[in-house]
DNA sequence: ATAATTCCGAGTAAATAGGTAGGAATTACG
DNA sequence: CGTAATTCCTACCTATTTACTCGGAATTAT
């Protein structure tokens, strides 16, 4: 359940688009390969594909780059997410493309219902977030920070059990 | 975001074992491989880890097999995902064992709140779901279809809205 | 004209997934 | 006691996928 280099590189980039988007400034593929450190050449692979799905624009010439084509609240992490890797689907018969019949075991497998679970989970997190939203997050961590280095108080890694799931 | 054949195998294994449970019957790798149709020789292999992580018990020679070392309703999900796949963890910064600083762009990280939340929503889900639960719901779903042939409606696929997620 | 950029497709090395194969140890049963 | 069924162990193998690189054409501000 790893998530691959192309959406964790791609949702990268596209944080760095969603942060320069009210600027209306484009940023080209070595300005963000450089900020977020990611290889070159690959980047300019994912954006390629971010664009012919129609989640950023490209200029081309000289002063060129990509920006977002809508605000970073209209655009989900699912978004992205199915564009770079395809559908979330743990397993085939979960997925939405999926002829019921295909699997022989369908009407006797015990393990399905928890993978669709599992499926539900996790698009309720990618769908239910924007770009924006993750800008929003990372300003009010760095509010935090600011606020308790004033507060001089000692930090001991508060992110050990900043999301605790048990 | 798939799930390996690992785990896969390993799980429908398992629920093999706990329907089986009760009967104190032992269950050989090849009555298991033939009734959930799986590579013999690999799902060998697999319930060998389970054995050594201490979820089930082996015998050895003829009439030999496994059975559960605890009930069904004391094993989750979630303990035989992390036996044979590892931690779940979708990105290495958000794993147990990450040595902070160890990513340097850690502290200005927009995207890593979105892989923590995913984290802990497929957790919840993991290891909040028992063998025991699997063997309910497949109980119910079952008794369901008989109640929908007794009442001889034409059955249209209701799998298809089941787990809407929009 | 030139330099900076997007755009495009092919190629590639390493890792991972998904197995197979062979044999030693153990044990019920005739 | 011998044999067949089983677990147990480890090494090997192969196809796919991942994570890239490379080269070059098209476009455009200066």
């Amino acid at each position: 359940m790893k998530v691959s280099t192309r959406v964790h590189y791609g949702l990268r980039a596209m944080t760095e688009l969603a942060r320069s988007y009210r600027s209306e400034r484009l940023l080209s593929i070595s300005e963000i390969a450089r900020s977020e450190d990611l290889p070159l050449a690959y980047l300019e692979q994912l954006v390629g594909e971010l664009r012919r799905a129609g989640l950023v624009e490209g200029t081309r010439g000289v002063r060129g780059g990509y920006r977002l084509s809508r605000g970073p609240e209209a655009i989900t992490v699912g978004d992205v997410y199915r564009i770079l890797e395809g559908e979330v689907a743990p397993v085939d018969c979960t997925a939405e493309d999926y002829l019921p019949g295909a699997c022989t075991r369908e009407t006797v497998c015990m393990s399905r219902s928890i993978w669709s679970r599992v499926q539900a989970a996790i698009l309720g997190v990618l769908d239910s977030t924007t770009l924006d939203d993750l800008l929003v997050s990372d300003a009010l961590q760095h509010a935090a920070g600011q606020f308790i280095a004033l507060d001089a108080v000692p930090v001991t890694h508060p992110r050990k059990g900043e999301f605790a799931h048990a």
